[in-house]
DNA sequence: GCAAGGTC
């Protein structure tokens, strides 16, 4: 029997089909769906299936040293063990074993990983390595005609990569995390990709607040003809000493005299007509980075960005999505594909239009690669009606894109009028779209035009108004999520398959807030901690080191041994400046977290209070001053704990919001709660419909530690009866009984909306039921 | 409870 192995199910689908001349069947082998044909199997991976991690007796934080983790021993482990347990079933049996992973360095990995666990089971069977840059017939049946074997030195690569990240991250996380003191899922996380990411949003906010504003001023007229509907604006400009066109000017007194020129005056003369025309080429194809770009102009973030491509991937409607390819391969056939869409509303008449150009040559970037084509729509073209309303929108950017690759240029045409005024010189700049080339078909892109009127050299214009604008300079941006994409990705920090994820990681991390994203008082203390002794992870530099190393380790020039050894020296120097400077770091992490992070001042001793996570995993506001103040208030255990702004007028306290997901809730102020949770407790109002017979059992009304309320019965957990309650509100139990199950209506009285009328509890449940 | 990299 033949096994082939690739790195996800998609891609197994695509080669059993190509191969098995669709003849393949499903199979399932251990709860995984793989492929058969005559004697062959085809099974995909999940990307890694094993992952590195330290031996078990390391995973007591409190009881190993984080410097101990730098000469820890690394092991591997089953990440999914399902997809391991059918891989081992099927290699055990098999007499070849053929690797047809990804075509880049961590698809080497990959199959590397899928051939130890071949090896595992089974010793003899021979293992070849295709690779392929597209999933077309060609392509892969080529491929299987010339197998090649595993590049092992490529693997290492890969593999070093992965051991110098797992311990730097994992020491350094841990370090500053018990540094900080830190518990629960409040840690303080570090990483070579993450940290060098954060220390650019960091370092562009330390920018921002230390920009110092400079005054300037700018001069503008309105000049016209015969009347003010003809009249364009012309800016003020000058020649500064490097000869250049300035139109800024630095100095009050020079502007007020140059304004003062130009007020006086009653005519332009004009100087020179400069008519041009500049060609706009069009865009080039879309690789993850372009993608995201385009993407966030329309109002998507990275990471719904992507969720959304990748969804609309694994439909068969656009190709792979994360990719750094800029070109075109080779057996793409656009016409044909072109020829497909004009026949798919809405795209008809864009596509044929393409059609009609005499030559169809697709736009390149400068990015070649041999894993993935550039993102672009399949042959598999949905209805607009079968997609959501966002799929739609992304699966029509992608089209779009394509598109625009294939079109033709646009041309501008670009006016230059220059006049004298009083022996000053203005411009003004006019721009026409004569060809819409491109925008035609991508019409994202801003292509507003700005009209100047037909004037001649010699030409004697009106001055309507004139104007001396005082302006600053201003600081930097903050870099937005597809600005930061592009940062990272010119840095070489991440991959096409992380980037988006760690910027979400940051979000998770508490280490930014907002959009575009702003770092948080933690993040500048990490940020600060870390470029102060342990400068190396801090750093983009760490990465383009990794990045030769690799290369140096893939060529057979070192090897992974060597380079993990002297990473663990440098990690061990890093060390040496960290413990000695452990309290110093603590108490920097420390006070910026509780400032940011307190509920407020504990009334017992006047700490700040914080929310904490027990080891037991249940959450509470815990004093800081613990262990000498043991003040506690309970939180629900459903969420991670957001402190708001807003204040509660009874305690002082800020209002606590859970954050889970779509169940996320603003539990309120944590002491109002636990009063609130005491008053409700357990008021009966009837008989357990369940248990009360036999064994006595009574309904009450009861809030649960969560904070939600609910009817239950009273000899929970023995009996588990219970009925839901909403949970904000206040309750009224009215007298009225109700005839069926013999339960008192309730009224909920909310603010700023008329009383709710919610009856019976169990008529009420019954309704919502139904 | 740690990283980054795959993919779901």
């Amino acid at each position: 029997m033949e096994l082939i192995v690739s790195e996800k199910y998609n891609a197994a689908e695509r080669i059993a089909g190509i191969l098995s001349k669709d003849s393949a069947t499903r199979e399932q082998v251990s709860g995984v769906t793989v492929f058969k044909w005559g004697g062959t199997y085809c099974m995909g991976l999940a990307g890694h299936v094993v992952e590195v991690d330290f031996p078990d007796e390391y995973n007591e934080w409190g009881s190993v040293s984080p410097a101990s983790l730098i000469d820890a021993e690394v092991t591997k482990r089953a990440s999914k063990p399902d997809i391991v347990a059918a891989l081992n079933t099927l290699a055990s049996e098999a007499d070849r074993v053929v690797i047809a992973t990804d075509y880049d360095r961590e698809g080497e990995l990959i199959g590397k990983e899928a051939y130890d666990l071949v090896r595992a089971v089974n010793d003899s069977a021979p293992v070849d390595r295709v690779r392929f840059s597209s999933l077309t017939g060609p392509e892969v049946r080529n491929a299987f005609e010339d197998p090649d074997e595993i590049d092992f030195d490529l693997a290492a690569a890969g593999e070093a990569r992965q051991r110098i990240d797992l311990r730097w991250g994992a020491s350094l996380t841990r370090f500053l995390t018990l540094a900080s003191n830190q518990r629960g899922d409040g840690f303080v996380s570090v990483g070579r990709v993450q940290t060098p990411t954060l220390k650019l949003l960091v370092d562009r906010e330390r920018e921002i607040e230390n920009f110092d504003p400079d005054d300037y001023w700018e001069i503008y007229a309105d000049l016209g003809r015969t009347d003010e509907d003809d009249s364009f604006e012309a800016q003020y400009f000058y020649l500064n000493d490097q000869e250049n066109e300035a139109e800024r000017l630095w100095d009050e007194d020079a502007a007020t005299a140059v304004y003062g020129d130009v007020d006086d005056a009653s005519e332009a003369t004009v100087e020179r007509v400069d008519d041009r025309t500049r060609t706009d080429n069009p865009p080039i194809p879309f690789n993850t980075t372009e993608f995201i770009k385009a993407a966030n102009a329309i109002g998507y973030d990275a990471k719904p960005a992507m969720n959304v491509a990748e969804d609309l991937y694994d439909d068969g409607y656009v190709t792979y999505p994360r990719t750094d390819n800029t070109v075109y391969p080779d057996d793409l056939d656009p016409r044909a594909l072109l020829e497909t869409l004009s026949e798919a509303s809405p795209f008809e008449a864009d596509a044929e239009a393409l059609l009609d150009q005499e030559s169809i040559s697709p736009t390149a970037g400068e990015t070649e690669t041999t894993d993935h084509p550039p993102i672009h729509p399949t042959e598999d073209v949905p209805k607009k009606k079968a997609l959501k309303g966002r799929e739609w929108e992304i699966y029509e950017l992608i089209v779009r894109r394509f598109f625009a690759t294939l079109a033709d240029a646009a041309t501008w045409r670009k006016l230059r009028v220059d006049v004298d005024v009083a022996g000053h010189s203005l411009k003004a700049n006019g721009s026409r779209l004569v060809k819409p080339g491109y925008h035609a078909v991508y019409p994202y892109y801003d292509t507003e035009e700005t009209t100047i009127p037909a004037v001649t050299e010699g030409d004697a214009l009106q001055i309507v108004e004139s104007r001396l604008d005082e302006k600053q300079t201003r600081p930097p941006n903050r870099y937005g999520q597809s600005k930061l994409v592009e940062k990272m990705e010119s840095l070489g920090l991440g991959t096409k398959s992380t980037r988006h994820n760690t910027i979400e990681k940051l979000y998770d991390r508490d280490y930014v807030t907002g959009n575009p994203p702003e770092p948080t008082e933690l993040a500048r203390k990490v940020v600060s901690a870390t470029e102060e002794y342990g400068a190396h992870v801090a750093s983009a530099e760490m990465t383009a080191q990794l990045e030769d190393d690799m290369t140096a380790i893939a060529d057979g020039g070192t090897t992974l041994d060597e380079v993990t050894r002297s990473s663990r020296e440098m990690l061990e120097d890093v060390f040496e400046d960290l413990q000695g400077a452990r309290d110093e770091i603590g108490e920097l992490l420390r006070t910026e977290i509780d400032e940011s992070d307190s509920v407020g001042d504990c009334p017992e001793c006047g700490e700040p209070l914080l929310p904490r996570q027990a080891n037991s995993g249940s959450r509470f506001v815990g004093c800081n001053g613990y262990p000498d103040c043991e003040f506690t208030l309970p939180l629900p255990n459903k969420g991670r704990p957001h402190v708001l702004d807003e204040l509660c007028d009874d305690h002082g306290l800020h209002h606590v919001k859970m954050i889970a997901g779509s169940k996320t809730f603003v539990f309120g102020c944590p002491r109002c709660q636990q009063r609130d949770a005491a008053d409700t407790d357990d008021r009966v109002i009837g008989d357990c419909p369940e248990c009360h017979a036999s064994e006595g059992g009574e309904l009450a009304i009861k809030r649960v530690h969560s904070g939600s309320r609910l009817v239950g019965c009273t000899r929970y957990p023995d009996c588990d009866y219970s009925l839901p309650l909403p949970r904000d509100g206040e309750l009224e139990v009215t007298d009225d009984v109700c005839d069926d199950h013999d339960l008192p209506a309730v009224v909920i009285h909310q603010e700023d909306s008329s009383p709710w009328q919610l009856g019976c509890p169990i008529c009420n449940y019954e309704n919502y039921k139904s």
